[in-house]
DNA sequence: CGTATCATTGAGTTTTGTCAATGACGGTGG
DNA sequence: CCACCGTCATTGACAAAACTCAATGATACG
């Protein structure tokens, strides 16, 4: 995530003059299932979506979600490789595949787009599993809501979460009481304040980063940690780092 | 992973006959790191490469393993979104990001190729992200056995793991102990066999595979489990299954 | 044959999941 | 308008899983 947070680049200019209908789902509605054959892809105008995966015992692996700018089912495959659902009224704008394809015949320009949309979700992808691999619940926790942080219009340190306890257990593995605990520690530490449960105000940033991405504390689960041919130190802070990518506060 | 483990396709016919060169590492040797800007990609010749990332705390989380006939640095970018390092004497031809964006301007063929390698490398991390976000110990390192079965070209049942214990946990989310807990336990219940440790057949495979994705057992870990919408029996086994894009034995 | 590395095993601790009860909130219908 | 109800969140007590630390075994290499 996280880390990264860095928005799927929405589709090029060249795209937009073409038929593209704008379509509309409310909340809990799919835009499609894992599985189905590959409709069209979508850009979000408004809403935001939920993309995840079933696995077969039914546990539901929420690979993240996309606001209004950010790509959906841009996977270049027969069927889609993940589900989406609308987690609140959601209009979006529809490409279909077949016209996709006619363009990307005569468009370098729109290939290496959607080449880096797909590296961009690759990215989003690999940060998730960062985060889930390797650090403890409040450290999941912490970094989902610096990502939210990140990523939200809204003014400097306050935003209301787009997911419920439950689905930020889905997408960072943990339980929903282990979120809640994780959160109501946080805001015992005076790191969050819970306005409402849904609305979250950063208090100490640096802390949170700190938990979501550094050594120590709550954060780093011990493990095998082979630092051996580790240069991890040698770069500096790329994208992967959780403070760039950051949304300037909306004025 | 696992689960699907659909070798990344090979770069197509079109881009052989153009300056490639073969190159080379000992076991222990980059091809690049995470952060290098990016040189060239790869198909691999011989041997095999280790795709990881390091955290800022210096756990290591390892991506996936790559052999013969896949593509390795694939991701269309400036930078490389991930380390890559032989852990055998490896040779790979290399494609330069030169050639390759030379070649992407007149050829769609072969950006679908590329769109099509970045999908099927975006499944691989999302099939690991499934395996780690809600399976336990035994059912991580069962899908990380089965995967490699799969991908093994030895015969049938018996294959060389490829990755340590180590490097096992590096991939799976977990302590080397508790991999190697993992190992025991299944030759325990004559799952597996270990001739040496780094060298197993599979006894009973569809425990084996019971282990790596269904309920029960030593499998799920309990988590929410949001089945309401959830249609994962409504479609037919797809390439996420683990029992597909199986290699037939080898005589 | 020693040494280094890797794997295994045990004991104890920490983290997280499970189960169950309670609380908060919003919407609906009387 | 208010009581009721359903959903979601919180909290507690306990159990299970995984990690930590430490010791011992196995294996390969020089």
């Amino acid at each position: 995530m996280f880390a990264t947070s860095v928005a799927s680049p929405a589709l090029p200019e060249a795209l937009w003059p073409v038929p593209a209908s704008t379509l509309r789902w409310d909340s809990q509605e799919h835009l499609f299932h894992e599985g189905d054959p590959v409709s069209a892809i979508f850009t979000i105008e408004s809403g935001a979506v939920v993309i995840y995966r079933t696995a077969r015992d039914g546990c539901r692996q929420i690979h993240g979600i996309r606001f209004q700018g950010e790509l959906v089912g841009i996977g270049y495959n027969v069927t889609y490789g993940v589900s989406a659902v609308a987690v609140r009224p959601t209009s979006a704008r529809a490409v279909s595949r077949a016209t996709l394809d006619r363009l990307l015949d005569n468009d370098p320009t729109l290939a290496r787009q959607m080449m880096r949309a797909l590296t961009s979700e690759l990215r989003r992808t690999s940060n998730l599993l960062m985060v889930i691999g390797s650090r403890t619940a409040i450290g999941r926790v912490a970094a989902c809501l610096i990502d939210f942080s990140n990523r939200a219009a809204d003014s400097d340190d306050t935003f209301v979460l787009p997911l419920s306890r439950g689905e930020m257990g889905d997408l960072l593995g943990l339980t929903i009481e282990t979120v809640s605990r994780a959160m109501t520690r946080l805001k015992v530490l005076g790191i969050i304040a819970l306005r409402r449960t849904d609305t979250v105000t950063i208090r100490k940033r640096a802390t949170l980063l700190a938990l979501a991405e550094e050594d120590g504390d709550g954060a780093a689960r011990g493990r095998l940690c082979a630092c051996s041919e580790a240069r991890c130190t040698r770069y500096p802070p790329n994208e992967m780092t959780t403070t760039e990518n950051r949304r300037p506060p909306v004025h």
